[in-house]
RNA sequence: CGGAGAGUAGCGCAGCCUGGUCAGCGCGCAGCGUUCGGGACGCUGAGGUCGCCGGUUCGAAUCCGGCCUCUCCGACCA
């Protein structure tokens, strides 16, 4: 008897919204009794929760399976040392928890495993006979989030399935890259999501190429810049869009003017009569190399990541004091601007074209106007650096562009050899040589999956599972388990299931029959099966689908019922 | 880290301004009875150091100070 009675089960309800809970999957994973939370970003999952977690993990396993990657064990506590060798102990920063055993030796809980797998490799990889080889593994990491968020979406412990790939050369690289965007679309497809797959950043992963996979969601956290003619998709921190066209302004000769108390684009704007794409932001940023300027246009929005992935300096940072500020650039917050600026000058593309621009006086209470680039002011490198808006057209096709939120539940990289070289993860090639393994690694969100899941898939009574990953496949509301026929037959029909590989929760408590269809419709298995006065009648009962309430009536023996739903859950599986 | 808000029973909340039968309500929970196809009803009952520490006062959930935690917006982020 494998099958699950709810009154000898841990599935507790809750009728009123939770006060936490913000987005929909919070609410209802908290509600539909999936999780409890015991501090900020750190979840207990109940059993019912559980068994769908373990179904997402399931899935994720055998796609990994499926391209030949290697399940195995990494640890979560992780040296200091390791870490520090690769500059990510400062890198991560405070994201990373990290503690000190007895003796005063530092580790950290594993916020990702590129350095420990990579020294792994360094030990037990030497010949280009070892390779290719791809390791993967499903394990808790932990991140100490600023902000934690909308429940398991952004927790500070979350399940995760991280793999590494080891390579001898860049074409070995993207084929394994690219059986895993295959295995990855596949994963997600089983869970039911809608997925986008984008170009994304690198961040303080490094390397070059990389893709996301976003969970399309009005609540994501995410956005990402979709082409709608050529297919072009990016998150919108990487998205490139074509430069605008610059404003219709005369050239003219550079004039300082006063404009006491001036400061913002808007107030540039009112005082000078001038239009905000005219006028040039200054900022002033801080990174290994020193101090440098920054400059935009005033109608645009300078887009971080983009410079941070420009510069290749994943410590840049702005500088946003007014003290600090004064005391680099030698002129007070509000008046910067680059003429005359020591500090090497970076400008996003769309400043070049500016015949005249405006640009701060680097003195109290005064701007330029008539500045041009170039012949005012020096600017080392024109880079992208511009936030695309919705409707700017298409880098490559022209075409506006749409800006969505997703929810990003995995990622791939092609990392190169920025961990094999800083961890000395080498192999002899064909010719005797000793070279860096070139690497990829490869991140999904186990945890985060449930939410986008439910984010996807649920209406105002509840979650509505996908068949592959709900927690059990029907429920049986046994409306009056006090009457011995309804609960006998309820069991072997339970029974029946069971034996035929279907999963049944059976309602058998002491509760009102509005209550257990309510909850039914809360914890959202694909099919009700409801065993009930009024069709045994008929000697039938009721099977009503969750996704959209549809009921048929099947005899009420275990061998009809169990052909029956095996066929409309057949229907209902991708 | 900046801004805002909140911590009173398992959940959702009132009470606080104006200190003294204010330890309260709804849901949930336990017992008994009635009910039973779309969140029933009656009766009885259990359950709370009012986030923590300190102060003011004859007296503090309520006033003052400090701390902690949580949530939201922003910044940040595989």
């Amino acid at each position: 008897m494998a099958y699950v009675k709810w009154s000898r089960y841990l599935l507790p309800t809750w009728k009123e919204e939770p006060a936490e809970a913000e987005i929909p999957s919070h609410k209802l994973m908290l509600r539909a009794g999936l999780i409890r939370k015991v501090a900020s970003g750190i979840y207990e999952f109940l059993p019912f929760g559980y068994r769908a977690l373990r179904k997402v993990e399931r899935i994720v396993r055998e796609e990994m399976d499926s391209i030949g990657a290697l399940e195995m064990k990494l640890p979560v506590l992780q040296p200091e040392e390791l870490w520090r060798r690769t500059g990510r102990w400062e890198d991560f920063g405070p994201e990373m928890f990290k503690l000190t055993d007895r003796k005063g030796q530092g580790f950290a809980l594993g916020p990702t495993h590129e350095e420990i797998i990579t020294e792994l490799a360094s030990r037990e990889i030497s010949s280009w006979r070892d390779l290719p080889l791809t390791l993967y593994q499903i394990g808790e990491k932990y991140r100490d989030e600023i902000r934690p968020r909308f429940g398991v979406m952004r927790a500070r412990e979350f399940l995760m399935k991280d793999a590494y790939s080891f390579h001898t050369s860049w074409e070995s690289l993207e084929e394994t890259y690219n059986d895993m965007y295959k295995a990855y679309y596949r994963a997600f497809l089983r869970c039911g999501l809608k997925i986008k797959v984008v170009e994304a950043p690198t961040g303080v992963m490094g390397g070059n190429v990389s893709h996301e996979f976003m969970a399309v969601a009005e609540t994501g956290e995410d956005e990402i810049a979709l082409c709608s003619s050529c297919g072009y998709a990016a998150n919108r921190q990487i998205a490139h869009a074509r430069p605008p066209s610059p404003p219709r302004v005369e050239e003219r000769p550079l004039e300082l003017v006063e404009t006491p108390g001036v400061r913002t684009v808007e107030e540039l704007v009112e005082f000078l009569g001038v239009s905000p794409s005219q006028v040039v932001k200054t900022f002033i940023y801080v990174g290994r190399g020193g101090p440098m300027a920054v400059l935009v246009r005033g109608d645009h929005e300078l887009e971080e990541t983009k410079l941070l992935q420009a510069v290749g300096d994943p410590t840049l940072r702005r500088v946003d004091d007014p003290d600090e500020v004064e005391g680099i650039a030698g002129a007070p917050f509000g008046f910067l601007g680059p003429i005359g600026l020591r500090i090497p000058v970076l400008a996003d593309e769309a400043v070049r074209d500016i015949p005249a621009a405006v640009v701060g006086g680097n003195r109290e209470g005064y701007h330029y106007v008539g500045a041009k680039p170039g012949r005012d002011f020096a600017v080392e490198r024109y880079l992208d650096l511009r936030r695309v808006q919705e409707g700017d057209p298409c880098g490559h096709c022209g075409a506006p562009l749409r800006i969505r939120r997703g929810i990003e539940v995995g990622q791939i990289f092609q990392l190169g050899t920025k961990y094999s070289e800083a961890l000395g993860a080498t192999f002899l090639d064909r010719d005797g040589s000793e070279k860096p393994v070139i690497m990829g690694c490869y991140g999904i969100g186990v945890s985060r999956i449930l939410g986008a899941v439910i984010e996807q898939h649920h209406d105002d009574q509840g979650i509505i599972w996908p068949v592959e990953i709900a927690p059990f496949h029907v429920v049986i509301p046994v409306l009056r388990p006090d009457m011995g026929e309804q609960m006998e037959l309820s069991e072997r029909l339970a029974e029946a299931l069971d034996g035929a590989g279907m999963e049944a929760l059976l309602d058998d408590r002491d509760r009102s029959p509005g209550e257990k269809f309510h909850d039914a419709k809360l914890i959202g298995v694909p099919l009700m099966i409801v065993v009930g006065p009024r069709a045994l009648k008929r000697g039938e009962v009721e099977v009503e689908r969750r996704r959209d309430g549809a009921k048929t009536s099947l005899p009420a023996d275990p061998a009809s019922v169990v052909e029956g739903v095996r066929e409309l859950l057949r229907a209902e599986s991708i």
